[in-house]
DNA sequence: AACTCGGGGCA
DNA sequence: TGCCCAGAGTT
C-alpha cells in the first residue's frame, strides 16, 4: 500500500486534474440531497441535474411526495433510469420519514440506511455532506481507483476500502476526494481502457506498473 | 454471490 | 444494435 507521502501526492494530483469537480452534492438542504442521491443510482449527474430543479420546485416536503398518485411522481422523474422503482421508493421513504422521524431526514448512517432505496453509499453521502458526520462513500469508481493505485488492499471488501480510506485521508478532504476520484475513475482510470500512458500517477501505481511491464514483455 | 430493475450514453 | 453504468433489494 502507498505511504503517507504518496497518498498526499495522489490527493493533490486529483485536485490538479479536476479542480472544478462538481456534482449533485451542491444541493443545499438534506431532504433535497437525499432525493437527489437516491435518484442518481445508475444514472448520470447530468441527467439528475436536469430533472431536480423542477422536481424540487414542486415537491418541498415528504408530505408533498405523498400527496400525489404514484403515477404522477413516476411521470415527473420519467427521464431517469429505474424511475418506477425509484418513485415507489421515494414515497415509501417519505412515509417512513413522516412516521418515524418526525418528517425530517434522519442524521445517522444507520437510520438513513433503514429508508427505502437508501443503501450504504447514499447513507454515507447524506450523513457526511448534510450532517457533517464522519463517512466516506465508496462506489465502484472509488473502489477501482483505490485498488489500482494501492490506496487500499486489492482484496478489500467495500467496507474495508471505506475504513482504510477514512484512516488515510484527512477528514476534511473526504468529500472533495470522493468527487475527484469519481471523475478520475470515469474519465481517466476507466474500468475498461485506463489511460495509463497519460497518467500522472503511473509512477506510483501498482496496477499501472503491472500493465506497463506486461506491455514491455509483449514488445 | 447472483440476479433484477431500466432508460440513457456511447461505440 | 448491443453493451455498459455514481445502486439497492431480494433470494
Amino acid at each position: 500500500m502507498l505511504n503517507k507521502t504518496q497518498i498526499r501526492y495522489c490527493l493533490d494530483t486529483f485536485w490538479e486534474m479536476y479542480p472544478d469537480a462538481e456534482c449533485e452534492l451542491t444541493h443545499k438542504n438534506p431532504f433535497e440531497l437525499l432525493i437527489a442521491v437516491v435518484l442518481s443510482a445508475q444514472a448520470t449527474d447530468a441527467l439528475v441535474n436536469k430533472v431536480t430543479p423542477g422536481l424540487f420546485e414542486k415537491y418541498k416536503t415528504p408530505e408533498d411526495y405523498m400527496d400525489v398518485p404514484l403515477e404522477e411522481l413516476e411521470q415527473d422523474i420519467r427521464r431517469i433510469g429505474l424511475y418506477r422503482s425509484k418513485a415507489k421508493n421515494i414515497q415509501k421513504l417519505c412515509r417512513t420519514m413522516i412516521d418515524r422521524f418526525d418528517g425530517k431526514v434522519p442524521e445517522t448512517k444507520e437510520e438513513l440506511e433503514s429508508l427505502a432505496g437508501v443503501g450504504r453509499k447514499t447513507a454515507n453521502v447524506v450523513a457526511s455532506v448534510a450532517f457533517n458526520q464522519p463517512a466516506i462513500a465508496v462506489d465502484t469508481h472509488v473502489e477501482r481507483v483505490s485498488k489500482r493505485l494501492g490506496l487500499c488492499r486489492y482484496k478489500d471488501s467495500v467496507k474495508e476500502v471505506e475504513r482504510t480510506l477514512m484512516k488515510k485521508i484527512p477528514e476534511d478532504e473526504w468529500s472533495d476526494t470522493h468527487h475527484r476520484m469519481i471523475f478520475f475513475g470515469r474519465y481517466h482510470c476507466k474500468a475498461k481502457n485506463p489511460n495509463c500512458p497519460d497518467c500522472p500517477l503511473l509512477f506510483l501505481c501498482r496496477e499501472g506498473q503491472k500493465r506497463k511491464r506486461k506491455e514491455e514483455k509483449m514488445a
